[in-house]
DNA sequence: CACTTTTCCCAAAACGTTTTGGAAAAAGGA
DNA sequence: TCCTTTTTCCAAAACGTTTTGGGAAAAGTG
């Protein structure tokens, strides 16, 4: 005796013909209800183990999956979670990004989620691309990043109480879960190693002004020169566009060595070390020797050239799993405000961290 | 007279508090039958104009969207496309993969779809994540990058039927969908170019063996010597890895010039420049002046070096786009072997590719 | 006017699950 | 034995759409 396809239309205009069995089926395979191979299958306790075990075999091998579009349908969950990237801001430079997307998929793909992703132009469609999640009831929760110090994302978020997590931080009184990587620290930890060296003149080549990450970064430096009994000097610091990260590192490179007292050590993002290394070479100046050098972000860059460059190295694979293991707590109606999380980050001593010469 | 939320049960655990409107409370404002709401917001001939604006009307003023995941079960189609993406390739190199990336979900948003994102640590997960989709009728079509000369996932697919497009090709009798890129006419136009200029000994780096894009980038350049009445000479060919762009190229620069008779100009793919920039500053040699260099992809890094770098420019963006609506039309049941595009690729003469000095 | 056609609307079914609220059968207790 | 409790199963409802198959009213036709 065969198995009826009673319930499977066959298509004939459509390409795929789906082979699989669905609930129905697969209860009148084993004489049973479609309450209980449902029970059975998600380990309700009043269904005996003998039966439990037959419709597990059952639909093991009849290769059985749960339709996940009706479940969600019936559960209320789409089980989705969202996330929007822009590609202006240059955001794939190499690893760090992908790494945190990494972690994020896993994590999702483990707790049975989908992760839906759109790719905005700018901060108008990245609003856009949002709503549309929200709004169209395509997601449970979103996670943000690349976080503005005034994140209209946020706002729009908490206001309709929708589930949320950040990788990083903004300014907002209002209590919201997120997963911070501890710039801070980092760059303060980076400066005092820098003027333990016996640097005096220690530059600072920070992010875009109005996004978070760079609030941090300022607030470490400043930290650790007077830390260190260091002045701060405004002409050591200076900004990177997102647009154009080498470019306006290259340029900046170029004025602060026309600077009467230029400096010994450069603090940045490692994204902006194409322009700096560029600049050095056309001053003459070589890196590691006659400055020295810790970027943020372990890039390829760093570990292939020589001398290779020490770095600020944040663990973006692990953030990125704790991000999603926050959502899902969140999604499950837990305070957001439980989840605030500041991530330590490791300082990488390579070739470019000397004392002065 | 208020609303009636008798459909909507408020969650009291739950975070977020739905403040949407649905098809049976849009019906009972405008009294009508939930049936001829669903036509008129679809256009149905059935119902009259009156009404249908009516409809429309209150449909803006509510902001009704209808539920996606009850629409899906309904229609039987997830209104999907899945993409998996390995890291471990160093893909996000530079704007090349997000740029593709950005055409293709423009395009999918276009069409009301959503994109499903995995990201897979190898081979074996890329294909679990694949089947995850696939197998748990989580999409409706797959997009496939990165193509192997022998790609289990295409054999896979096109043993069950499934709609997929690929971004590149593979080795396969049975027709299916893809949009390339034409690197053999690229290169071949590159490789003339050089020849054209007076260079005699051309090189290759090229991409990593097993994939199918350097096939067509060795068939180029081979075919580039052939009309230029240049040989072939197998010392000046060698190939990069994935894992490690940087340092294989920049062993393999060293190396070509311990030839007795070194190459006056290099082909590659620009994802390697550093590794060959970095080779030939050891050896004293200048980019563009002393060696002639063309890169396939214009990175940041080609624009901002000085001399500026030569390359091959893919139109990632739009290809992404068709790629989205050759599936589109596959998964309506159209037949994948009419849909095979081959693009061109343009080449931008900047400053390393000056005649043999 | 009587009949046919067109226009406009709707009740019910279907999509494939999970959950609710029992009910029959088996086991336990006196 | 009779009553109670536990075990084991299931029919029906629900999730929110779209589609099917009419049906009533209006309009057209002779």
């Amino acid at each position: 005796m065969f198995l009826e396809q009673s319930g499977n239309r066959i298509g004939f205009g459509e390409g795929f013909k789906s082979m699989t069995i669905n609930l129905k089926q697969l209860s009148k395979l084993l004489k049973l209800s479609p309450t209980t191979v449902s029970r059975a299958l998600a380990d309700y306790p009043d269904v005996s183990a003998k039966t439990r075990a037959r419709v597990k075999q059952m639909a093991i091998q009849q290769g059985y999956q749960p339709n996940p579009v009706a479940r969600r349908l019936q559960k209320g969950k789409t089980e989705t979670i969202g996330i929007v990237i822009t590609p202006e801001q240059n955001y794939f430079s190499d690893t760090f990004f992908i790494d945190l997307l990494s972690g994020i998929s896993n994590q999702i793909t483990r707790a049975g989620y989908e992760l839906i992703l759109g790719v905005a132009s700018d901060e108008e469609h990245e609003m856009q691309s949002m709503r549309r999640m929200v709004e169209g009831k395509r997601v449970d929760g979103m996670i943000l990043t690349l976080i503005r110090e005034q994140d209209p994302r946020v706002g729009y978020l908490l206001d309709r109480d929708f589930p949320f997590v950040l990788y990083g931080r903004t300014r907002e009184t209002r209590p919201y879960a997120f997963v911070d990587m501890d710039g801070k620290q980092a760059f303060e930890k980076a400066c005092t190693y820098l003027a333990g060296l016996g640097h005096r003149r220690i530059a600072l080549l920070n992010g875009e002004p109005g996004f978070m990450f760079p609030v941090g970064c300022r607030e470490g430096y400043e930290s650790g020169l007077f830390l260190s009994g260091l002045e701060l000097d405004p002409d050591l610091i200076r900004e990177w566009k997102h647009k154009d990260p080498s470019q306006s590192s290259y340029r900046w490179t170029l004025e602060l060595f026309k600077n009467d007292n230029p400096p010994t050590a450069i603090l940045f993002q490692t994204e902006a070390v194409n322009g700096i290394f560029k600049g050095l070479d056309e001053l003459d100046l070589q890196p590691g020797k006659d400055v020295a050098l810790i970027g943020y972000d372990d890039l390829e860059i760093a570990r292939i050239h020589r001398p290779s460059l020490s770095v600020l190295r944040p663990q973006a694979r692990e953030a990125g799993q704790r991000v999603v293991n926050i959502l899902l707590e969140v999604i499950k109606g837990e305070d957001p405000g439980k989840f605030q999380e500041i991530h330590q980050v490791e300082m990488v001593i390579r070739e470019t961290s000397l004392p002065p010469s």
